[in-house]
DNA sequence: CATTCTAATGCAACTAAGTTGCAATAAACC
DNA sequence: GGTTTATTGCAACTTAGTTGCATTAGAATG
């Protein structure tokens, strides 16, 4: 299924904004912030993309993470995987090869390290 | 070593905001908010509330979460463990038993799991 | 114990991420 | 094409957390 099927089938409509919001967000690697975003498309207004990440999360689109900052971070959920925000530079990374772990009882949608990434760890 | 050796060895003066607070962090059995914490100790000061939370994390005495709300809570370090939060009733969990996963290269300093909590998945 | 130095407090004002209300617009379905 | 209703875009708002600064009080020193 397509992320726009995705995004009809759960009664959303598929709008301009909506459109370009996902074909940026597909060119990402990394999970990216509304500030990020709206560098990359100044037009875009605030509350559009911060309501089309609730809606793109309630159809399962996206998945959002929170920085040691303060701020919240998205990414299209096409492969889950755990991420690493470290706390000296605020580099977000994503842990790709390694699966979600799983806990007995819970149902684990996502999980977020903290600490010193290798770079900052040298030094 | 004590926390309060280890806010003087790092510098800090011990004053009495900074002794009720360490007494209060001390009962919690869960990670605290701002809005939590001054429930218990009506006449805390916000930003001194703030800074001291930012003084303890220099001295390696407390660790701060980001809530799926965009709060931080506070707890103090004594036994490190993952965290559980979940994205439906928004609690969150210590996971005592468990211990941190290290990854190759990085310095992990926390973990915390997100989805649903065992409650939440049932209903 | 009194003095001095400077970190820390407490208050008010500020910042910025994210939300909300609402009139105007445009998908989707017939 | 016309109708319905979700969505947009704007401005105003909310609120967690920060900052500036004058005052207070740890802690070290004599």
């Amino acid at each position: 299924m397509t992320f726009e099927e995705k995004i009809t089938l759960n009664g959303f409509r598929l709008t301009a904004p909506r459109k370009k919001i996902l074909s940026i967000l597909t060119n990402q690697k990394q999970p990216i912030s509304f500030e990020e975003y709206s560098a990359i498309d100044p037009l875009i207004d605030k509350s559009t993309f911060y309501r089309t990440m609730q809606s793109f999360e309630q159809a399962h689109i996206i998945n959002g993470i929170e920085s040691d900052e303060g701020k919240r971070y998205f990414e299209l959920n096409e492969t889950i995987h755990p991420h690493f925000i470290c706390q000296h530079c605020h580099a977000i990374t994503c842990l790709n090869p390694l699966p979600l772990i799983s806990l007995e009882g819970y149902h684990v949608e996502s999980i977020i390290f903290k600490g010193k990434c290798p770079l900052c760890s040298d030094s």
